[in-house]
DNA sequence: TAGTGTGAATTTCTTCACAGCG
DNA sequence: CGCTGTGAAGAAATTCACACTA
């Protein structure tokens, strides 16, 4: 893909704003621990990443640096959270209110980093109308009236694989266009929907690739003591 | 990075380690709908992914198509999950018996795709000794023990940010090499150990980037027609 | 003829290395 | 001096395009 066209400066590319986050997770930490500035250096090491990264990341947001010193913090925090679209919350509507679901409910980490869940959709008649950890389940139709007076909310699809397809669609439909799918299987969205899909069972075979490889060293070493 | 050195032919490369899996899922998928063979074309439609890099990817794993024809299916499946490293189980146990470990031993799709979750381990000395959804709960000091007899077994971080260091390191310690870590925050592991990182809130950060862009054009097009 | 396998071209991402500023 | 910001080099990943073959 060619870069994230902006307003400001050139573009940001798809990997730089996949690591934004990452620098946000580790400025807030630092300025928890009273840091009031951060090198490239020092802001990489507590992001697992390497500095001329950071520099170069950092760049496509402004020149929010001081020569010799350092990026301040605060400032740093600011600017990315706007770059990110956080300055206001953005309510979250789950679609399944299964046992993942539940748990991205009673998750606090969403609330807590300005994404409230607001409502479960479900298909299931017999669950609309009840509630779990506090958070109503609607049912699909209602979707549309749940979007109303809150723009930019984001859809999550904790569906069975079975669903997801129908899900996303009902989100799409209702005028929701960045969807996080914990759905195995492939979905179809027109342009300018995203969806980022996380497909627990597939990290788990990818970890079991590099497992297989340990495995094999493991074998080897007994024979000989290779690499 | 610089690809992964294999055994047969040249190198398969990181990105190309993390589409494995998601072939695999479209041909288990083309399988059970009763194909017998499938082109490139077919395989990138169904996984979502071009024709050209399918191509490209399943030649890492050797010559195992036919000019004019295609990749027979059952085949394509044996050999990737050889590739893979599931030809047989590979047991998972959490650490953190909280929501998200419930969800996740409950979450059928582990045990499905050939992971089956054999127990959970917690700091928490009341939890220890009971058990969930027929997981039981053990003590971080057993781990050693649980591991023993699994080799090759994954562990899976469930527990708060501020347990996820000590629980990767207790992993490690029994002998876990691979290690797929739900907690935010930056772990640092010694080589040879394998971590994937899945931030939701992160992810969430990620989409309401692209999100805020989709709010910017929806102003703008209040006043002009501009995309 | 339909579709693989792969060199070569292209694009994207990362890293280097250093000029230049506070 | 210390550290940013960035061109330029390098590496990795993607895509093209086509020779080749079952």
């Amino acid at each position: 893909m060619q870069g994230v066209s902006r307003h400001g400066r050139g573009t940001i590319t798809e990997a730089t704003v996949s690591r934004l986050p990452l620098y946000l997770r580790s400025l807030v930490g630092l300025a928890a621990e009273g840091e009031l500035t951060v090198s490239s250096e020092g802001l990489g090491r507590a992001a697992g990443v390497n500095a001329a990264k950071v520099r170069k990341d950092l760049s496509y947001l402004g020149n929010y640096g001081t020569r010799g010193v350092g990026y301040d913090v605060e400032f740093l925090i600011y600017e990315m959270s706007r770059e990110l679209g956080l300055s206001r919350e953005r309510a979250v509507i789950i679609a399944g209110a299964g046992n993942l679901g539940h748990a991205l409910a009673n998750y606090r980490g969403f609330e807590d980093r300005g994404f409230p869940v607001v409502a479960f959709v479900d298909a299931d008649p017999r669950k609309v109308g009840s509630s779990v950890s506090g958070v109503p389940v609607h049912g699909v139709d209602e979707l549309a009236h749940l979007v109303e007076g809150r723009p930019g909310c984001i859809g999550i699809v904790a569906t069975p694989a079975s669903g997801a397809q129908s899900a996303v669609e009902a989100f799409v439909d209702a005028g929701i266009t960045s969807i996080l799918d914990f759905a195995p299987g492939l979905v179809v969205v027109p342009d300018g929907v995203t969806v980022r899909q996380v497909d627990l069972a597939l990290e788990l075979q990818i970890l079991s690739f590099y497992a297989q490889r340990t495995d094999v060293g493991v074998l080897e070493s007994a024979e000989s003591s290779s690499r």
